[in-house]
DNA sequence: TCAAAATACGAGCGATCGCTCGTAAAAGCA
DNA sequence: TGCTTTTACGAGCGATCGCTCGTATTTTGA
Protein backbone atom coordinates (compact mmCIF):
# COMPACT_ATOMS: atom_id res chain seq x y z
CA UNK A 1 0.00 0.00 0.00
CA UNK A 2 2.83 2.26 0.67
CA UNK A 3 4.13 2.53 -2.99
CA UNK A 4 1.47 5.11 -4.61
CA UNK A 5 -1.11 5.19 -1.86
CA UNK A 6 -4.18 5.50 -4.72
CA UNK A 7 -5.53 2.10 -4.35
CA UNK A 8 -8.96 2.89 -4.37
CA UNK A 9 -9.99 2.65 -7.96
CA UNK A 10 -10.99 -0.56 -8.26
CA UNK A 11 -13.85 0.08 -5.39
CA UNK A 12 -15.60 3.25 -6.71
CA UNK A 13 -17.34 1.86 -9.33
CA UNK A 14 -19.60 -1.00 -7.86
CA UNK A 15 -21.62 2.00 -5.60
CA UNK A 16 -22.67 4.95 -7.67
CA UNK A 17 -25.67 3.46 -8.81
CA UNK A 18 -28.59 4.63 -6.27
CA UNK A 19 -28.09 7.22 -4.39
CA UNK A 20 -25.89 9.68 -2.24
CA UNK A 21 -22.33 10.69 -3.16
CA UNK A 22 -20.41 9.13 -5.52
CA UNK A 23 -17.89 6.33 -4.66
CA UNK A 24 -18.86 6.37 -1.24
CA UNK A 25 -18.16 3.33 1.01
CA UNK A 26 -21.30 3.96 3.30
CA UNK A 27 -20.99 3.00 6.84
CA UNK A 28 -23.55 0.80 8.99
CA UNK A 29 -24.27 4.67 10.14
CA UNK A 30 -24.98 6.27 7.29
CA UNK A 31 -27.29 3.59 6.06
CA UNK A 32 -29.42 3.81 9.18
CA UNK A 33 -29.47 7.67 8.84
CA UNK A 34 -30.73 7.21 5.74
CA UNK A 35 -33.32 5.02 6.39
CA UNK A 36 -34.19 7.91 8.94
CA UNK A 37 -33.92 10.71 6.43
CA UNK A 38 -36.87 8.66 4.43
CA UNK A 39 -38.70 7.98 7.31
CA UNK A 40 -38.97 11.28 8.03
CA UNK A 41 -39.66 12.63 4.30
CA UNK A 42 -42.37 10.02 4.56
CA UNK A 43 -43.92 11.98 7.36
CA UNK A 44 -43.67 15.10 6.09
CA UNK A 45 -45.16 14.34 2.59
CA UNK A 46 -47.95 12.63 4.05
CA UNK A 47 -48.72 16.01 6.33
CA UNK A 48 -47.35 18.62 3.87
CA UNK A 49 -48.48 17.13 0.45
CA UNK A 50 -45.55 16.97 -2.16
CA UNK A 51 -45.03 19.87 -3.45
CA UNK A 52 -45.09 21.61 0.04
CA UNK A 53 -42.40 19.75 1.61
CA UNK A 54 -39.10 21.16 1.81
CA UNK A 55 -35.69 19.48 2.48
CA UNK A 56 -34.97 21.29 5.43
CA UNK A 57 -38.60 20.21 6.84
CA UNK A 58 -36.99 16.99 6.30
CA UNK A 59 -33.76 16.94 7.70
CA UNK A 60 -35.43 18.73 10.55
CA UNK A 61 -37.90 16.01 11.27
CA UNK A 62 -34.99 13.80 10.87
CA UNK A 63 -33.07 15.34 13.55
CA UNK A 64 -30.22 15.64 10.97
CA UNK A 65 -29.22 19.21 9.55
CA UNK A 66 -29.59 20.15 6.28
CA UNK A 67 -26.16 19.57 4.96
CA UNK A 68 -26.10 15.89 6.81
CA UNK A 69 -28.83 15.26 4.39
CA UNK A 70 -27.31 16.45 0.74
CA UNK A 71 -24.56 14.11 2.48
CA UNK A 72 -26.63 10.90 1.76
CA UNK A 73 -28.76 12.79 -1.23
CA UNK A 74 -27.95 14.68 -3.92
CA UNK A 75 -30.85 16.65 -4.28
CA UNK A 76 -34.61 17.10 -3.22
CA UNK A 77 -35.64 14.64 -6.08
CA UNK A 78 -33.15 11.86 -4.74
CA UNK A 79 -35.25 11.80 -1.70
CA UNK A 80 -38.39 11.16 -2.97
CA UNK A 81 -36.72 8.42 -5.40
CA UNK A 82 -35.39 6.70 -2.29
CA UNK A 83 -38.98 6.82 -0.76
CA UNK A 84 -40.51 5.40 -4.15
CA UNK A 85 -37.86 2.73 -3.97
CA UNK A 86 -38.66 1.54 -0.27
CA UNK A 87 -42.47 1.44 -2.04
CA UNK A 88 -41.57 -1.11 -4.83
CA UNK A 89 -39.60 -2.76 -2.22
CA UNK A 90 -42.22 -3.08 0.29
CA UNK A 91 -44.92 -3.84 -2.15
CA UNK A 92 -43.36 -6.58 -4.02
CA UNK A 93 -43.64 -8.51 -0.68
CA UNK A 94 -47.26 -7.10 -0.26
CA UNK A 95 -48.05 -8.60 -3.33
CA UNK A 96 -46.23 -12.05 -3.24
CA UNK A 97 -47.40 -12.85 0.23
CA UNK A 98 -50.97 -11.64 -0.90
CA UNK A 99 -50.96 -13.77 -4.31
CA UNK A 100 -48.99 -16.83 -3.41
CA UNK A 101 -52.35 -18.60 -1.23
CA UNK A 102 -55.27 -19.35 -2.73
CA UNK A 103 -56.34 -16.58 -4.99
CA UNK A 104 -56.70 -18.70 -8.10
CA UNK A 105 -60.01 -20.31 -6.40
CA UNK A 106 -61.21 -17.16 -5.18
CA UNK A 107 -64.12 -15.86 -7.11
CA UNK A 108 -63.69 -12.45 -8.48
CA UNK A 109 -65.64 -10.44 -6.10
CA UNK A 110 -63.35 -12.21 -3.35
CA UNK A 111 -59.86 -11.54 -4.75
CA UNK A 112 -61.27 -7.70 -5.28
CA UNK A 113 -62.41 -7.10 -1.68
CA UNK A 114 -58.81 -8.68 -0.70
CA UNK A 115 -56.98 -6.49 -2.68
CA UNK A 116 -58.79 -3.70 -1.49
CA UNK A 117 -58.66 -4.20 1.68
CA UNK A 118 -54.92 -5.21 1.33
CA UNK A 119 -54.48 -1.47 -0.07
CA UNK A 120 -56.21 0.38 2.47
CA UNK A 121 -54.11 -1.34 5.20
CA UNK A 122 -51.12 -0.24 2.74
CA UNK A 123 -52.10 2.90 3.41
CA UNK A 124 -52.40 3.51 7.05
CA UNK A 125 -49.02 2.08 7.15
CA UNK A 126 -47.25 4.07 4.69
CA UNK A 127 -48.91 7.79 5.01
CA UNK A 128 -47.26 8.98 1.92
CA UNK A 129 -47.90 5.66 -0.35
CA UNK A 130 -51.36 7.32 -1.50
CA UNK A 131 -49.54 10.79 -2.61
CA UNK A 132 -47.07 9.27 -4.66
CA UNK A 133 -49.53 6.52 -6.03
CA UNK A 134 -52.02 8.84 -6.79
CA UNK A 135 -49.74 11.47 -8.44
CA UNK A 136 -51.49 14.67 -10.78
CA UNK A 137 -51.75 16.10 -14.21
CA UNK A 138 -50.66 19.10 -11.71
CA UNK A 139 -47.29 18.39 -11.49
CA UNK A 140 -44.55 16.71 -13.88
CA UNK A 141 -42.34 15.80 -11.10
CA UNK A 142 -44.78 13.88 -9.27
CA UNK A 143 -46.40 12.06 -12.03
CA UNK A 144 -43.20 10.71 -13.42
CA UNK A 145 -42.62 8.94 -9.72
CA UNK A 146 -46.39 8.37 -9.35
CA UNK A 147 -46.72 6.72 -12.73
CA UNK A 148 -43.36 4.20 -12.15
CA UNK A 149 -45.41 2.91 -9.14
CA UNK A 150 -48.56 2.14 -10.62
CA UNK A 151 -46.20 0.41 -13.71
CA UNK A 152 -44.75 -1.76 -10.84
CA UNK A 153 -48.08 -2.81 -9.57
CA UNK A 154 -49.50 -3.32 -12.87
CA UNK A 155 -47.47 -6.13 -13.53
CA UNK A 156 -47.89 -7.40 -10.15
CA UNK A 157 -51.78 -7.53 -10.78
CA UNK A 158 -51.22 -8.95 -14.34
CA UNK A 159 -49.26 -11.89 -12.91
CA UNK A 160 -52.60 -12.85 -11.11
CA UNK A 161 -54.52 -12.15 -14.15
CA UNK A 162 -52.55 -14.66 -16.01
CA UNK A 163 -52.38 -17.41 -13.08
CA UNK A 164 -56.54 -17.28 -13.12
CA UNK A 165 -56.88 -16.86 -17.02
CA UNK A 166 -53.48 -19.26 -17.51
CA UNK A 167 -55.10 -19.44 -21.40
CA UNK A 168 -55.55 -15.53 -21.94
CA UNK A 169 -53.74 -12.87 -23.85
CA UNK A 170 -51.14 -11.45 -21.57
CA UNK A 171 -51.60 -8.05 -23.28
CA UNK A 172 -54.82 -7.75 -22.08
CA UNK A 173 -54.94 -8.76 -18.97
CA UNK A 174 -52.18 -5.94 -18.94
CA UNK A 175 -55.20 -3.75 -20.21
CA UNK A 176 -57.03 -5.04 -17.65
CA UNK A 177 -54.66 -4.20 -14.45
CA UNK A 178 -54.49 -0.45 -16.03
CA UNK A 179 -57.86 -0.05 -15.58
CA UNK A 180 -58.15 -1.43 -12.11
CA UNK A 181 -55.24 0.51 -11.10
CA UNK A 182 -56.88 3.82 -12.59
CA UNK A 183 -60.49 2.83 -11.27
CA UNK A 184 -59.04 2.35 -8.00
CA UNK A 185 -56.81 5.49 -8.16
CA UNK A 186 -60.02 7.59 -8.65
CA UNK A 187 -61.82 6.40 -6.18
CA UNK A 188 -60.08 5.66 -3.66
CA UNK A 189 -60.23 9.36 -2.14
CA UNK A 190 -63.46 8.97 -1.94
CA UNK A 191 -62.77 5.87 0.58
CA UNK A 192 -60.45 8.22 2.47
CA UNK A 193 -62.63 10.75 3.21
CA UNK A 194 -65.41 9.22 4.20
CA UNK A 195 -66.81 8.24 7.47
CA UNK A 196 -66.72 4.89 8.86
CA UNK A 197 -69.94 3.30 7.67
CA UNK A 198 -69.66 5.47 4.77
CA UNK A 199 -66.31 4.51 4.07
CA UNK A 200 -68.08 0.32 3.55
CA UNK A 201 -70.67 1.25 1.32
CA UNK A 202 -68.18 3.27 -0.96
CA UNK A 203 -65.86 -0.13 -1.51
CA UNK A 204 -68.89 -2.22 -1.88
CA UNK A 205 -69.74 0.02 -4.86
CA UNK A 206 -66.34 0.06 -5.91
CA UNK A 207 -66.00 -3.58 -5.42
CA UNK A 208 -69.30 -4.47 -7.21
CA UNK A 209 -68.05 -2.37 -10.40
CA UNK A 210 -64.38 -3.74 -10.81
CA UNK A 211 -66.17 -7.57 -10.33
CA UNK A 212 -68.29 -6.37 -12.54
CA UNK A 213 -65.76 -5.50 -14.77
CA UNK A 214 -63.27 -8.22 -14.68
CA UNK A 215 -65.68 -11.30 -13.75
CA UNK A 216 -66.42 -12.36 -17.41
CA UNK A 217 -62.63 -12.81 -17.85
CA UNK A 218 -61.28 -13.67 -14.62
CA UNK A 219 -64.00 -14.63 -13.14
CA UNK A 220 -63.47 -17.98 -11.06
CA UNK A 221 -63.66 -21.13 -12.83
CA UNK A 222 -67.31 -22.55 -11.43
CA UNK A 223 -66.72 -24.46 -8.21
CA UNK A 224 -68.90 -27.30 -8.94
CA UNK B 1 -52.90 70.33 0.97
CA UNK B 2 -49.44 71.94 1.39
CA UNK B 3 -50.34 73.13 5.30
CA UNK B 4 -50.14 69.62 7.22
CA UNK B 5 -48.57 67.25 4.90
CA UNK B 6 -50.77 64.08 6.77
CA UNK B 7 -54.48 64.50 5.28
CA UNK B 8 -55.39 61.25 3.73
CA UNK B 9 -55.82 60.15 7.18
CA UNK B 10 -59.75 60.07 5.92
CA UNK B 11 -59.07 58.92 2.86
CA UNK B 12 -57.60 55.33 3.89
CA UNK B 13 -60.91 53.51 5.34
CA UNK B 14 -62.02 53.80 2.04
CA UNK B 15 -59.07 52.45 0.21
CA UNK B 16 -58.94 48.32 2.02
CA UNK B 17 -61.95 47.28 0.10
CA UNK B 18 -60.81 48.98 -3.38
CA UNK B 19 -57.59 47.16 -4.17
CA UNK B 20 -59.31 43.61 -4.83
CA UNK B 21 -62.69 43.65 -6.72
CA UNK B 22 -64.72 43.73 -4.05
CA UNK B 23 -66.60 46.80 -3.87
CA UNK B 24 -65.76 46.79 -7.48
CA UNK B 25 -67.13 49.35 -9.31
CA UNK B 26 -65.99 48.02 -12.38
CA UNK B 27 -65.09 49.20 -15.94
CA UNK B 28 -65.33 47.34 -19.15
CA UNK B 29 -62.16 47.89 -20.04
CA UNK B 30 -61.56 46.28 -16.31
CA UNK B 31 -63.58 43.25 -16.89
CA UNK B 32 -61.51 42.95 -20.28
CA UNK B 33 -58.35 42.77 -18.57
CA UNK B 34 -60.16 40.16 -16.54
CA UNK B 35 -60.53 38.09 -19.20
CA UNK B 36 -57.18 38.43 -20.67
CA UNK B 37 -55.66 37.45 -17.53
CA UNK B 38 -57.71 34.48 -16.90
CA UNK B 39 -56.87 33.48 -20.00
CA UNK B 40 -53.30 33.51 -19.64
CA UNK B 41 -53.63 31.70 -16.44
CA UNK B 42 -55.39 28.36 -18.70
CA UNK B 43 -52.51 28.22 -20.66
CA UNK B 44 -49.31 29.00 -18.31
CA UNK B 45 -51.56 25.79 -15.98
CA UNK B 46 -52.08 23.59 -18.62
CA UNK B 47 -48.19 23.78 -19.62
CA UNK B 48 -46.17 24.35 -16.44
CA UNK B 49 -48.60 22.47 -14.22
CA UNK B 50 -50.71 23.65 -11.17
CA UNK B 51 -47.68 24.26 -8.42
CA UNK B 52 -45.08 25.39 -11.18
CA UNK B 53 -47.44 28.47 -12.42
CA UNK B 54 -46.06 31.96 -10.77
CA UNK B 55 -48.28 35.35 -11.03
CA UNK B 56 -45.45 37.06 -12.68
CA UNK B 57 -45.96 34.55 -15.08
CA UNK B 58 -49.36 34.63 -16.20
CA UNK B 59 -49.22 38.58 -15.76
CA UNK B 60 -46.70 38.55 -18.48
CA UNK B 61 -48.47 35.77 -20.61
CA UNK B 62 -51.01 38.44 -20.14
CA UNK B 63 -49.24 41.10 -21.56
CA UNK B 64 -49.86 43.24 -18.12
CA UNK B 65 -47.28 43.62 -14.93
CA UNK B 66 -47.74 42.26 -11.88
CA UNK B 67 -48.85 45.13 -10.68
CA UNK B 68 -52.01 45.16 -13.06
CA UNK B 69 -52.74 41.52 -12.03
CA UNK B 70 -53.07 42.69 -8.33
CA UNK B 71 -55.32 45.38 -9.58
CA UNK B 72 -57.48 42.80 -10.17
CA UNK B 73 -57.56 39.43 -8.44
CA UNK B 74 -56.22 39.84 -4.76
CA UNK B 75 -53.59 37.17 -4.75
CA UNK B 76 -52.97 34.06 -6.51
CA UNK B 77 -55.74 31.72 -5.46
CA UNK B 78 -58.14 34.07 -6.68
CA UNK B 79 -57.10 33.94 -9.70
CA UNK B 80 -57.41 30.36 -9.72
CA UNK B 81 -60.84 30.69 -8.36
CA UNK B 82 -61.96 33.03 -11.10
CA UNK B 83 -60.26 29.86 -13.55
CA UNK B 84 -63.01 27.18 -11.37
CA UNK B 85 -66.15 30.20 -11.92
CA UNK B 86 -65.43 30.16 -15.71
CA UNK B 87 -65.40 26.15 -15.82
CA UNK B 88 -67.85 25.59 -13.71
CA UNK B 89 -70.80 28.00 -15.84
CA UNK B 90 -68.94 26.33 -19.40
CA UNK B 91 -69.70 23.13 -18.00
CA UNK B 92 -72.93 24.10 -17.15
CA UNK B 93 -73.77 24.74 -20.75
CA UNK B 94 -72.38 21.84 -21.63
CA UNK B 95 -74.13 19.74 -19.39
CA UNK B 96 -77.64 21.24 -20.32
CA UNK B 97 -76.87 20.85 -24.08
CA UNK B 98 -76.01 17.73 -23.96
CA UNK B 99 -78.91 16.55 -21.68
CA UNK B 100 -81.81 18.25 -23.37
CA UNK B 101 -82.31 16.36 -25.70
CA UNK B 102 -83.50 12.35 -25.53
CA UNK B 103 -80.49 11.20 -22.91
CA UNK B 104 -83.21 9.52 -21.53
CA UNK B 105 -83.89 7.23 -24.28
CA UNK B 106 -80.13 6.13 -24.25
CA UNK B 107 -79.46 2.87 -23.23
CA UNK B 108 -76.60 3.10 -20.42
CA UNK B 109 -73.64 2.32 -23.00
CA UNK B 110 -74.78 5.12 -25.34
CA UNK B 111 -75.52 7.59 -22.39
CA UNK B 112 -71.46 6.89 -20.88
CA UNK B 113 -69.91 7.31 -24.46
CA UNK B 114 -71.95 10.04 -25.46
CA UNK B 115 -70.46 11.62 -21.97
CA UNK B 116 -67.00 10.32 -22.29
CA UNK B 117 -66.87 12.02 -25.89
CA UNK B 118 -68.24 14.99 -24.38
CA UNK B 119 -65.36 15.19 -21.71
CA UNK B 120 -62.95 14.53 -24.44
CA UNK B 121 -63.66 17.39 -26.54
CA UNK B 122 -64.09 19.58 -23.54
CA UNK B 123 -60.33 18.76 -22.56
CA UNK B 124 -59.32 19.66 -26.03
CA UNK B 125 -60.67 23.09 -25.81
CA UNK B 126 -59.77 24.31 -22.27
CA UNK B 127 -56.23 22.45 -21.30
CA UNK B 128 -56.71 23.45 -18.09
CA UNK B 129 -59.66 22.00 -16.74
CA UNK B 130 -58.22 17.82 -16.35
CA UNK B 131 -55.21 19.86 -14.31
CA UNK B 132 -58.29 20.95 -11.73
CA UNK B 133 -60.51 18.49 -12.62
CA UNK B 134 -58.09 15.53 -11.43
CA UNK B 135 -56.64 17.28 -8.61
CA UNK B 136 -53.99 15.68 -6.21
CA UNK B 137 -53.37 14.05 -2.71
CA UNK B 138 -50.38 15.77 -3.09
CA UNK B 139 -51.59 19.82 -2.80
CA UNK B 140 -54.43 20.89 -0.38
CA UNK B 141 -54.77 23.86 -2.59
CA UNK B 142 -55.39 22.20 -5.58
CA UNK B 143 -57.53 19.31 -3.94
CA UNK B 144 -59.96 22.01 -2.93
CA UNK B 145 -60.27 23.53 -6.75
CA UNK B 146 -60.73 20.41 -8.14
CA UNK B 147 -63.20 18.53 -5.68
CA UNK B 148 -65.09 22.11 -6.17
CA UNK B 149 -65.06 21.23 -9.75
CA UNK B 150 -66.37 17.28 -9.47
CA UNK B 151 -68.68 18.45 -6.67
CA UNK B 152 -70.82 20.59 -9.32
CA UNK B 153 -70.43 17.79 -12.26
CA UNK B 154 -71.75 15.43 -9.76
CA UNK B 155 -74.94 17.70 -8.81
CA UNK B 156 -75.31 17.64 -13.11
CA UNK B 157 -74.68 13.89 -13.15
CA UNK B 158 -77.15 13.39 -10.65
CA UNK B 159 -80.16 15.49 -11.98
CA UNK B 160 -79.40 13.07 -15.18
CA UNK B 161 -79.57 9.60 -13.25
CA UNK B 162 -82.86 10.82 -12.48
CA UNK B 163 -84.43 11.50 -15.30
CA UNK B 164 -83.77 8.20 -16.53
CA UNK B 165 -84.66 5.90 -13.14
CA UNK B 166 -87.50 8.80 -11.33
CA UNK B 167 -88.06 6.55 -8.85
CA UNK B 168 -85.02 5.99 -7.51
CA UNK B 169 -83.55 7.22 -3.99
CA UNK B 170 -81.77 10.44 -4.73
CA UNK B 171 -79.04 10.26 -2.42
CA UNK B 172 -78.12 6.40 -4.21
CA UNK B 173 -78.20 8.58 -7.83
CA UNK B 174 -75.50 10.86 -5.63
CA UNK B 175 -73.63 7.96 -5.08
CA UNK B 176 -73.60 6.38 -8.32
CA UNK B 177 -72.79 9.64 -10.04
CA UNK B 178 -70.13 10.32 -7.44
CA UNK B 179 -68.22 6.98 -8.15
CA UNK B 180 -68.55 7.54 -12.41
CA UNK B 181 -66.95 10.71 -11.78
CA UNK B 182 -64.09 9.31 -9.60
CA UNK B 183 -63.48 6.60 -12.01
CA UNK B 184 -63.48 8.83 -15.44
CA UNK B 185 -61.49 11.14 -13.36
CA UNK B 186 -58.67 8.25 -12.47
CA UNK B 187 -58.43 6.34 -16.04
CA UNK B 188 -58.94 9.52 -18.08
CA UNK B 189 -55.41 9.83 -18.21
CA UNK B 190 -54.46 6.80 -19.66
CA UNK B 191 -56.93 7.61 -22.82
CA UNK B 192 -54.66 11.26 -22.93
CA UNK B 193 -51.18 9.31 -22.69
CA UNK B 194 -52.49 6.73 -25.25
CA UNK B 195 -52.09 6.66 -28.88
CA UNK B 196 -55.00 7.39 -31.35
CA UNK B 197 -56.37 3.79 -31.92
CA UNK B 198 -55.06 2.56 -27.93
CA UNK B 199 -57.35 5.11 -27.37
CA UNK B 200 -60.24 4.24 -28.25
CA UNK B 201 -59.66 0.61 -27.09
CA UNK B 202 -59.54 2.15 -23.19
CA UNK B 203 -62.37 4.13 -24.52
CA UNK B 204 -64.96 0.68 -25.01
CA UNK B 205 -63.12 -0.35 -21.63
CA UNK B 206 -64.33 2.21 -19.68
CA UNK B 207 -67.72 2.50 -21.55
CA UNK B 208 -68.24 -1.43 -20.87
CA UNK B 209 -67.02 -0.62 -17.24
CA UNK B 210 -69.51 2.08 -16.26
CA UNK B 211 -72.45 0.52 -18.47
CA UNK B 212 -72.35 -2.74 -16.57
CA UNK B 213 -71.89 -0.73 -13.35
CA UNK B 214 -74.71 1.61 -13.96
CA UNK B 215 -76.88 -0.81 -16.22
CA UNK B 216 -78.49 -2.64 -13.21
CA UNK B 217 -80.32 0.78 -11.75
CA UNK B 218 -79.75 3.44 -14.58
CA UNK B 219 -80.31 1.26 -17.52
CA UNK B 220 -82.65 1.85 -20.30
CA UNK B 221 -86.43 1.06 -20.20
CA UNK B 222 -86.78 -1.59 -22.18
CA UNK B 223 -88.18 -0.05 -25.52
CA UNK B 224 -90.62 -2.89 -26.24
C1' DT C 1 -1.42 5.25 16.73
C1' DC C 2 -2.54 8.01 12.98
C1' DA C 3 -4.02 9.64 8.52
C1' DA C 4 -7.84 9.21 5.37
C1' DA C 5 -12.59 8.71 4.78
C1' DA C 6 -17.18 9.17 6.30
C1' DT C 7 -20.35 11.60 8.99
C1' DA C 8 -22.15 15.85 11.01
C1' DC C 9 -23.18 20.62 11.65
C1' DG C 10 -25.59 25.06 10.54
C1' DA C 11 -25.03 29.70 8.87
C1' DG C 12 -26.05 31.61 4.85
C1' DC C 13 -25.75 32.19 -0.53
C1' DG C 14 -28.26 32.65 -4.71
C1' DA C 15 -32.40 32.37 -6.89
C1' DT C 16 -37.34 32.47 -7.04
C1' DC C 17 -41.89 34.05 -6.07
C1' DG C 18 -45.93 36.34 -4.23
C1' DC C 19 -47.05 40.63 -3.67
C1' DT C 20 -46.49 45.97 -2.61
C1' DC C 21 -45.79 50.74 -3.47
C1' DG C 22 -45.07 55.06 -5.50
C1' DT C 23 -46.30 56.93 -9.48
C1' DA C 24 -48.72 58.18 -13.57
C1' DA C 25 -51.81 57.90 -17.57
C1' DA C 26 -56.77 57.00 -19.13
C1' DA C 27 -61.81 57.23 -18.17
C1' DG C 28 -66.01 58.68 -15.81
C1' DC C 29 -68.39 62.60 -14.09
C1' DA C 30 -69.45 67.58 -12.74
C1' DT D 1 -62.54 72.27 -17.52
C1' DG D 2 -61.11 70.09 -13.15
C1' DC D 3 -61.67 66.29 -9.77
C1' DT D 4 -62.14 61.43 -8.56
C1' DT D 5 -61.75 56.74 -9.71
C1' DT D 6 -60.02 53.13 -12.30
C1' DT D 7 -56.45 51.18 -14.77
C1' DA D 8 -51.50 50.54 -15.59
C1' DC D 9 -46.68 50.15 -14.70
C1' DG D 10 -42.40 47.78 -12.97
C1' DA D 11 -38.72 47.97 -9.66
C1' DG D 12 -38.00 45.72 -5.76
C1' DC D 13 -39.19 44.04 -0.76
C1' DG D 14 -39.61 40.22 2.27
C1' DA D 15 -39.82 35.56 2.77
C1' DT D 16 -38.85 30.94 1.35
C1' DC D 17 -36.23 27.14 -0.32
C1' DG D 18 -32.80 24.19 -2.39
C1' DC D 19 -28.40 23.59 -1.67
C1' DT D 20 -23.20 24.80 -0.50
C1' DC D 21 -19.16 25.35 2.18
C1' DG D 22 -15.96 25.62 5.81
C1' DT D 23 -15.22 23.22 9.63
C1' DA D 24 -15.45 19.80 13.38
C1' DT D 25 -16.12 15.04 14.98
C1' DT D 26 -16.33 9.97 14.56
C1' DT D 27 -15.06 5.67 12.30
C1' DT D 28 -12.18 2.89 9.45
C1' DG D 29 -8.21 0.53 8.23
C1' DA D 30 -3.39 -0.40 8.33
Amino acid sequence: MSEDGVQEGAQEGAREGAQGRRGGRRQERGRRRMEQILDAAEEVVAEQGFEDTTTNAIAARAGVSPGSLYQFFRNKEEVLDGLVERYTATSREFWSTRLSDGTARMSAEELVRSVLTGVSEFKTRRPAFWVLFHGSAASPRLERVASSIRADIGRRLTEVFLLRAPGADPARMELLAAMCIATVQGVFPMVMEAGEERRAEIVVELTRMLAGYLGPEIGAEPPA
